[in-house]
DNA sequence: TTGACATACTTTGAAGTTCAAGGTATATTG
DNA sequence: CAATATACCTTGAACTTCAAAGTATGTCAA
């Protein structure tokens, strides 16, 4: 398997992981500010963020606990952990890198 | 469908227009050439590139000619069409911006 | 209290992507 | 003549994402 594939795909975990790093917070409230950070450049749906929180968690990056809202509701929270620092960490690097890249093959189509 | 699919897809379409955009080239050689400047961080298999270049063949970005090398081998040569340009042009600015939405996140979280 | 709506989480089926692997064919080299 | 590198292509499995639907609860207005 290539890193190819993991550091796509990073892209979505990376911007999840970088929201919880900034302060813990609960599914649905992640998907709108995510789409909000995206401003029309992409939405993502449900079912495509629910899916990458619970492989999250299965892969200890980040934590979950249930809380009651004070409207009553309850909602599923979702910490980042040490290790999903660390794998923001890497993975923002690895994104760099790949970004870098890119804008590198560009810059050599008009100089 | 959201945007963000093709946004995703779009570096790996991006990659092949940026080597496109500097000399026409066959697919074998644009493979290696795209690993290449990858530097290991990945690895594009023929499997993956192929049905790309012809996708991108069937929408116009590309157009195809048969010639014969010094060695008698026969390669497939790839040129960017004016459409390729342009959606080599638009592409890096979404990915431009796909970018910077990542770091403007990443940054909020140290800073 | 009933209905409509927003919140909040989850799963499913279809479509698309990528890989690993293999297949075909030709030129070079020992 | 066999092994290797070049050069193209396709296939099946695994994975991702979307669109859609399902479940449940709180709010608000009639």
């Amino acid at each position: 398997m290539s890193p190819n594939k993991e550091l796509i795909g990073a892209s979505t975990r990376l911007l999840i992981l970088s929201v919880l790093a900034r302060e813990a917070n609960y599914g649905y409230a992640i998907i709108r500010a995510i789409n909000q950070e995206g401003e029309g450049l992409f939405v993502w749906q449900e079912g495509t963020v629910y899916p990458i929180l619970h492989k999250l968690e299965k892969e200890g990056l980040v934590r979950t606990q249930w809380q009651e809202a004070d409207t009553g509701r309850k909602r599923k929270y979702y910490y980042i952990t040490a290790t999903g620092r660390g794998a923001l960490a890497t993975g923002t690097e690895d994104w760099a890198g790949f970004h870098k890249m890119i804008t590198a093959l560009g810059e050599g189509n008009h100089g």
